[in-house]
DNA sequence: AGCCTATGCAGCC
DNA sequence: TGGCTGCCCTAGGC
């Protein structure tokens, strides 16, 4: 090892002895060119005066800084942001694919038009070579089915309009406008995007996570949330007043080993039931008009995991499709529901986030888990053992963040585009932002990223409107509505101004970033209403072909 | 600008 | 099975 002085290229920070702080002086030894802190132990001593041990006891401790890589704390490579772009720990697995010897950056999943999104083989019957050529072949593929009209330009925007993390966003089933969000408070949001200043947010329906929200299609006034607190609310969107149908936890709090937590919900409205389903792998059953539990809690995930998605089928109401930490999807009979009793099982290697019949059909399955894989399944009458694709993604769990879920587009009729937002940033001119991604899920291929250079948070939470071309998409705390180009332009020229909304308290640089008007008054959501630049809005971006 | 933290899952024993 | 620990691209508040 080469012999080390003190002005060597590693920064050395001084610290102060305890027995006599006042005589060290170190200011003018702290160099602040500081990648991270590594202890110099034997080597140091060596450099050390040895001479004079009696004045070393009183000299300051001296802890060199050199780089090292804040993941696996080795030296020799650092990972994290070089600009807008993220390197990876190299000791690390790809943070995109979860396999060894390579990193994000040369990832086979993530070839320069496709962003991380590519078939994977089905079952064995592919292997690498088959990579290569797919990979050689799909520029020459077209790649948009010509019916996709891809939301990519942010029309309407609400900045801070949740006090904590947006969990849930559900379109409003008959009224085009409105748009319901539910948050980590579990407060809920209701937001005409048309008259952008009409929103209003409940605050005393849940006391915590909002988890999911379902509509009842015989009544669209009311919506029915299930929540982290272990109730099930049934709201009046004009009044919000909350009636609970169900509490899990009528004794409060006696520790995490017993609070109930209700994740999954949905309607079943041939039988007017709701279902939901616990952290503790049960489903409830319940009449939607009377609250009453139809009958016993059933055990249909693994006991004491949680249960985070239910769905019941378009068109055979009675076929229930759940997911959750047990890493598998299941298919159940509600005519038949027993615990254990489940028509299929099907497994992921990690966590099922969300788990989804194909809209029109019901006969197709799309499940988003935390392995990085959206996985499809063609055909519920088919071969369930195996997924026909998996499309490797990144959608990573993270804690502070609401989980990733792949959502079909409810007005595809071929019923082979979805959308899901992404982890991993792109460096786009200089600025990592996370793009929100469009998949033909037939294909694997990525139709469309849209971005907006403003946001540049991460957005696991996006709901394709039913009838309109229109994307919702929540953000950190913030709503965002997209329309395709030519029709946001439409909306523009009729006047009807891209409208950015700020609640909160917003500082005035982040106002400035969203172009909003400098109207300091922080609180005040109403007064700031600005329209984007033109050159600022114009920056999103669809995929190269 | 830079710390702090809420918080879910997996892997380990 | 249970309890602990650690965590790779967070976001916002102080």
């Amino acid at each position: 090892m080469p012999p080390r002085t003190r002005r060597a290229a590693s920064p050395k920070i001084v610290i102060e002895r305890d027995e006599n702080s006042e005589e060290s002086s170190s200011d003018e030894e702290v160099e602040d060119e500081q990648n991270g802190v590594v202890y110099e132990s034997e080597e140091d001593e060596v450099d050390e005066p040895i001479e004079d041990i009696k004045s070393r006891e009183k000299k300051p401790i001296t802890i060199s800084l050199k780089k090292f890589c804040k993941v696996c704390k080795k030296a020799g490579h650092q990972a994290g942001f070089q600009g807008a772009t993220y390197i990876d720990c190299p000791m690390k697995p790809c943070f995109l694919c979860k396999l060894p010897g390579h990193t994000t950056m040369n990832c086979p999943h993530r070839v320069a038009t496709e962003h991380g999104v590519i078939p994977a083989p089905r079952k064995s019957t592919r292997h690498s070579v088959d990579y290569i050529f797919e990979r050689q072949l799909r520029p020459h593929v077209p790649a948009i089915k010509p019916g996709f009209l891809i939301p990519d330009q942010v029309t309407r925007a609400v900045i801070r309009y949740h006090s904590r993390r947006v969990t849930c966003l559900e379109f409003h089933p008959t009224n085009n406008n409105i748009l319901l969000s539910g948050d980590k408070k579990g407060q809920l949001g209701v937001w005409d995007y048309d008259k952008v200043y009409e929103k209003r947010v409940y605050t005393n329906i849940h006391s915590c996570l909002l988890n999911t929200m379902r509509f009842s299609s015989v009544n669209d006034g009311t919506i029915f949330g299930a929540s982290s607190d272990g109730t099930i609310s049934c709201t009046d969107l004009e009044t919000g007043i909350s009636e609970s149908l169900m509490n899990l936890n009528p004794n409060g709090w006696h520790g995490p080993s017993s609070w109930r937590m209700l994740y999954g919900l949905d309607i079943n409205s041939e039988k007017g039931l709701v279902l939901v389903a616990d952290n503790f792998g049960y489903m409830y059953m319940l009449d939607k008009r009377t609250k009453d539990k139809i009958r016993e809690a059933v055990l249909i995930h693994k006991k004491g995991s949680k249960v985070v998605g239910l769905h019941c089928n378009p068109i055979q109401p009675d076929l229930l499709l759940s997911c959750g930490n047990d890493h598998f999807a299941r298919l159940w009979d509600l005519r038949h529901l027993e615990a254990g009793s489940s028509l299929g099982n099907l497994a992921h290697r990690r966590v099922v986030n969300s788990a989804y019949f194909s809209p029109h059909t019901g006969s197709k399955i799309l499940t988003t888990a935390q392995d990085n894989r959206i996985r499809v399944w063609d055909s519920i009458y088919g071969n369930m053992e195996s997924p026909s694709r998996e499309i490797v993604h990144s959608h990573d769990f993270n804690r502070h963040l609401t989980a990733f879920r792949a959502e079909w587009d409810p007005k595809d009729s071929s019923e082979s585009l979805a959308v899901i937002g992404r982890y991993i940033s792109e460096n786009y001119n200089g600025v990592a932002l996370h793009p929100i991604d469009f998949i033909d899920v037939s294909t694997g291929q990525l139709v469309a990223e849209v971005i907006d250079p403003n946001i540049t948070t991460i957005s696991p939470v996006n709901k394709l409107h039913p009838r309109d071309d229109v994307l919702a998409s929540g953000s950190s705390r913030s709503l965002f509505i997209w329309r395709p180009k030519d029709k946001a332009e439409d909306v523009q020229q009729n006047d009807e101004k891209k409208t950015i909304v700020f609640c909160g308290k917003t500082d005035s640089k982040r106002k400035k970033k969203f172009g909003g008007e400098s109207d300091e008054s922080d609180d005040e959501s109403f007064k700031s209403k600005g329209k984007m630049s033109k050159t600022k809005s114009s920056a999103s971006k669809k995929v190269k072909r």
